[in-house]
DNA sequence: TATTGTTATACTCTATAACTATA
DNA sequence: TATAGTTATAGAGTATAACAATA
């Protein structure tokens, strides 16, 4: 029974689960919050239907989020400037700072797994699992759509 | 802005959870049941304590994943033989096919996942996968172990 | 006394459906 | 008529605490 790659790469995706959830025990933030934060930062203040779309997850779960990020402080609801059905979610100054502490802490975590692997081995390995990432997310949405067209078939 | 391995690994992580989902959609199965299921095809039948502590979660967590699955027919509670107060919880025969299924799916996952992979990269893959499993893992056991510490020294 | 598993209670994440206000 | 977000309702995972039966 030898340990093959995959086997690795569940572990470490386990690992980083487990990491995730000890960096914010103790605090009101949950990995589901933390994903929220962390579009906002990348796309800037948005409604809550944007981030039902970039987060897959339903509208009523946003404002749920949402409803406990923004009792935490973490962010505001602001009056959208042209619609007024919706808000615009935006982060407050306080998990603005948060998440660049977490863009560093991710980038010294990268320093620190590269550095464990020999220098020589570190092209092959990023071209290894630059293919392994591309191949994976081909199967899945492949498996997907197959389950769509089933359904599609079936309605 | 460059993609590095970790941002990879972290693609292919979110990627694994969600294929999991993706094959037992439609079933009582979940990714929490699915655990419990796979341990007991490792571990052979088992008392709920001990597959509280194999899972890292409390005991009344074990009660109520192994309702479900008893209620959907994947499991069994037998007496314990020598102590009254505990079960053994034993896979039916239809989840032992089912976790016979599921490791075939896994051997040719990684095949597949391999084959997208040059052979010639493949040493140093397997070699950089590998050390960044442990070193992440150790990173995390540290991580733990500091944050105890904290707690016992604030007791 | 300690352990095994359960009941009681509570919080979080998630989903669908019905509804209100606005577009 | 369609869309944005909410209320209503429900299932699932998880945790702690109190408790019964047994060790």
């Amino acid at each position: 029974m030898d340990v093959t790659v995959l086997d690795r790469l569940l572990q470490i995706s386990e690992l980083f689960q487990r990491d995730l959830a000890n960096a914010f025990a103790g605090t009101p933030l949950t990995t589901a919050r933390v994903r929220v934060l962390w579009v906002l930062a990348h796309r800037g203040p948005s409604a809550q239907h944007d981030l039902a779309d970039a987060l897959e997850t339903s509208p009523r779960n946003v404002t749920g989020l949402v409803d406990a990020l923004e009792a935490a402080g973490y962010v505001r609801r602001a009056p959208h400037p042209t619609d007024r059905r919706a808000y615009l979610v935006e982060l407050t100054a306080v998990a603005s700072e948060q998440m660049e502490r977490m863009r560093v802490d991710h980038a010294e975590l990268s320093a620190a797994l590269l550095a464990a692997v020999p220098e020589s081995d570190r092209d092959a390995l990023e071209r290894g699992v630059a293919a392994i990432a591309d191949r994976l997310e081909t199967l899945v949405l492949a498996d997907e759509a197959a389950r769509a067209a089933v359904r599609e078939a079936s309605a």
